[in-house]
DNA sequence: TTGTAAGCGTTATCAC
DNA sequence: GTGATAACGCTTACAA
């Protein structure tokens, strides 16, 4: 008799007149007589059996999930990367666990533990606090941060995202540069997007400044910056890198605030290529990270398929993408519709 | 001698120098000897053990995970909705499995097995294929769809919300109505949304139209309609409700190409709440679902912690906000900052 | 209070 | 091939 509404192998084993073995074995696609076989799958129709994955999990210590460990799933971001991860673990025939951290260094190592006393399979995290404990046993693979030398870090090519910025302003005729950044302190694989910037802008012999804000200050020393350099209503830089997309898009709504043109008087690019919510369009022009691949990497590595198993480090191409905010005309999106505004996904 | 490397209970029990049970009562927060309690949680510590939740899953039959059945997490309605959700149920002491169905039928069907044979606790699902099989055994809530009278739905007040749209838009001085609509052709909750403006129409005695497109189509013969009605650059209707703010925002960008000016000449409002991504106000004026409470209440149900046990229906309030494209002014948005943007959640 | 042992639903290792 | 049976790591009567 089961407490629990839900049959077991063992009430399989009964209703077809065979053994627990037997039962099993059809389960997982060895060799069964023809008869058995048939008895077996008619007694698990007839009584409506699923395999009980906990129970799997416990005997093979291996459970088909891998833990999502990621700061929000409000920044769109955030959102496609956990969609894409999500969409491709499951064609892997995996589960997610996904935990939201909002960047909280507590949250981020209660996460880490929860998901490991869940006995995950691997655990794929973007992450901030320095100095997290993890357990060894499990596969991680760390996005945009790199812990150490041994753990896998997937990554945008943030560098070379920098530099064609600044290639790009310049080839669209800007004379002065500026980057922005603000963000949190802790060394990520991101901060690579200023020095790439400031290598490009040297080796084009171009004047440029960089202006730097970090975690808990507002923009305001942004905004503040801005104005002092605003010479009659026309700034003294006429090119600007952000370090997001979303810096750039509240640089250009300030600018414009102030008189400012864009792109007509100043140019602006951010990183990211977040696509308008209503039209499937980038919302400035900017670097585009290649989340779909970024998503599929990591997925290779941490189930083991990693065709790149020698180094530890993977750097994903990105693209430049015209968005409005230079003077070159908007590049259609990589990927086409990502909200399928023509069809009908948003039905809430 | 364990080939894996993790420490389970008895590792712990013989380290410590006591029985296995006394190990689990520590852990469980039983009447235990002081000493003993000691000797246990010295070992524990320094074996660094963790409890296996599969191995407890299975003895108790509960996981303590939850399944969320989405669309999509590309669509910032449900990417809020899920990261709303996950937090609510990580503050309970829940895991999550999100499983993204894109809508589709077989995938929302498998993912109902795959999650069920995962043996959660329970499933908040929003979905749309109509003769899902759901194992009974295990707790549902339904998302803006009602199954039957028994599985409890959760929704906005999407028949008031279109009321509330047809009245503002009088309010504000409009004479011809419109209603647009996109969407599955699946009966749900969120169909409400145009009776309800048709309704307060009525009551209003406001003349306006309907214009629905299912599913299949494209939005094509909305702006064949939209055109048709086109006399000489003004159209002969000044007031329109669209059924999500997507389709609101392309109406918007439609119109303004015909040029017509929002909302000087048309007043347009949506349903949903969008919020921009970088400044956080609403993209459009709009009906403002309470994502927050939905996902509250959804989790107090699944969790068996419902405070309105003896109704299936829960219909959570809605209210309006102005967003630019009518003519008041834009009101602030219900929860500040939702993506941070002085603060610094961005740094990928 | 603490120790012992049965059992949760699987898989895997034996003999037959 | 098939059928018993011993684990997997934990909780929980029950006995001491």
């Amino acid at each position: 008799m089961n407490r629990s509404t839900q049959p077991t192998m063992k009430d399989v084993a009964r209703e077809a007149g065979v053994a627990l073995g037997t039962v099993s074995r059809v389960f997982n696609g060895f060799p069964v007589g023809e008869e058995y076989r048939r008895r077996v799958e008619a007694a698990a129709e007839k009584l409506n059996y699923r395999v009980n994955n906990y129970a799997r999990g416990l005997k093979m210590n291996k459970t088909n999930c891998i833990g999502l460990l990621m700061p929000s799933l409000k920044h769109p971001f955030f959102a496609v990367l956990i969609d894409e991860l999500t969409s491709c673990l499951t064609r892997h025939g995996y589960l997610t666990h996904v935990m939201i951290t909002n960047s909280d260094p507590e949250a981020e190592q209660k996460s880490f533990t929860l998901v490991e006393q869940n006995k995950v399979d691997g655990i794929i995290a973007l992450t901030y606090r320095p100095d997290i404990e993890v357990d060894p046993g499990i596969p991680l693979v760390s996005i945009d941060r790199r812990f150490n030398d041994w753990v896998p870090c997937v990554s945008s090519d943030n560098f070379h995202g920098g530099e064609l910025a600044a290639e790009k302003l310049v080839e669209l005729g800007c004379r002065k540069l500026l980057f922005l950044r603000i963000g949190p302190t802790l060394l990520s694989e991101a901060d690579k997007r200023g020095p790439g910037f400031e290598s490009a802008c040297r080796r084009l012999g171009v004047p440029y400044e960089m202006l730097m804000v970090n975690d808990e200050e507002t923009e305001a020393p942004i905004y503040r910056f801005l104005l002092e350099h605003l010479g009659a209503g026309k700034p003294d830089f006429d090119g600007i890198f952000c370090n997001t997309d979303g810096l750039a898009l509240r640089i250009c709504s300030f600018l414009r605030e102030q008189g400012v043109r864009i792109p007509e008087d100043v140019q602006i690019i951010g990183y990211d290529g977040i696509l308008n919510f209503a039209n499937g369009m980038y919302l400035c022009s900017t670097i585009v990270q290649p989340i779909l691949k970024m998503a599929e990497r990591s997925v290779d590595i941490i189930l083991g398929d990693d065709p790149h198993p020698d180094n530890s480090s993977h750097v994903l191409p990105v693209f430049y993408a015209s968005g409005g905010t230079t003077r070159d005309i908007p590049s259609p999106p990589a990927v086409a519709n990502i909200y399928n505004p023509f069809r009908a996904t948003e039905g809430n």
